[in-house]
DNA sequence: CTCCAAATTAAACAATGTTCAATTGATGGT
DNA sequence: ACCATCAATTGAACATTGTTTAATTTGGAG
């Protein structure tokens, strides 16, 4: 499949050097037929987007499953994520920053699989929290989530100082420290 | 000046049609004269961003100046990173997601443009528990700052599910709660 | 074996960043 | 007033990109 080219090649050259050209090439293709398979370069993209969405949704169920505890499992998804997202930084990366230029909205099945992770946290803080109301819940989630989102994203583009002190997954430690906190007693 | 045109053309036309020639033609000049300007088209926007940055660190200093009480300074300086945000979404996102590919990393003087947020954070949280070493209000306010900015992306890219019930605003002032909250009590 | 449809290619297009020799323009000295 | 020098500016060229499409190859069904 072409988008495990694309993928493999966005692993070892970076995003900004993904091109169809070398796509078709690792496949063994000619660029003119990858765009009877896509629509778009960004048909492409996209599809790709939902495979690195779908591998890391996997990784984070299998390794998350075992664990009993609601906050235990909250804070290894966060550490899954930042694993995820330090090894696979250009894919990860891609998966936020690229949008469809003019015309068709994100497809929705995208939005679904990123909201997948959103109701991971919330059903965790339900059971740590039943009695709460489902809207709080769900702010909750995506407070903490997107907090966490942040602290990777910043981290992963050099764009935090990380100065030997504190690292990614303290800053991440703290955010859910206080999160969890706030979220059970008031 | 060229920077002053290329700001315009992102907030008009988005980051991605950002084009030499278009800056060219919108000052008067041929894309041959901008290269005796600036080393690459990146230096371009690297210079942009610069500017982007001393703009929304100029309003937030000049919006939160008059408040008396640190925390309200820390709420009101989301507020405006926020409404900073919203108001020129492609210039802002431009400065976080550009980066320049290969060769020479990103200057000093940007990663200092950035450091100025973090640190008014720090001092606030600093008048807010004297008693705290710098490290850890250091790493509070990396901590909290960088949430904030997640919330902020995910919104704007419209990766964050903002149902009727929880706004931007209202997701970073969980945000702020949680993590003075737990900065004060602990 | 033939023939048709599907897959694949090759070539072309416009637009991009980038370079550089040639041209213009102005400035200062005599 | 003229000219010489130097910087500013241009225009044309290049390689590389996404994208389209007519032509070619390929692979089975009849």
């Amino acid at each position: 499949m072409a988008i495990s080219a694309a993928a493999k090649l966005v692993e070892t050259e970076g995003f900004q050097s993904l091109t169809a050209r070398k796509v078709a090439a690792k496949i063994g293709y000619t660029v003119g037929t990858l765009y009877h398979v896509f629509r778009n370069f960004d048909d492409l993209v996209i599809h790709m987007n939902a495979q690195t969405i779908d591998e890391m949704a996997a990784l984070i169920q299998q390794k998350t499953r075992k664990k009993r505890n609601p906050e235990v499992r909250i804070r290894a998804m966060a550490e899954v994520y930042v694993q995820y997202a330090t090894d696979h930084p250009d894919r990860w990366r891609l998966v936020f920053e690229h949008q469809a230029p003019s015309g068709l909205p994100t497809p929705a099945q995208m939005k679904e699989r990123r909201d997948v992770m959103f109701e991971m946290v919330a059903d965790n803080l339900r059971e740590i929290s039943p009695e709460r109301i489902p809207q709080e819940v769900a702010h909750t989630a995506t407070a903490l989530w997107s907090g966490i989102h942040g602290i990777c994203i910043l981290a992963l583009t050099g764009k935090l100082y990380l100065g030997g002190a504190f690292s990614m997954v303290k800053l991440i430690d703290t955010l859910i420290d206080s999160v969890l906190n706030e979220f059970r007693h008031r």
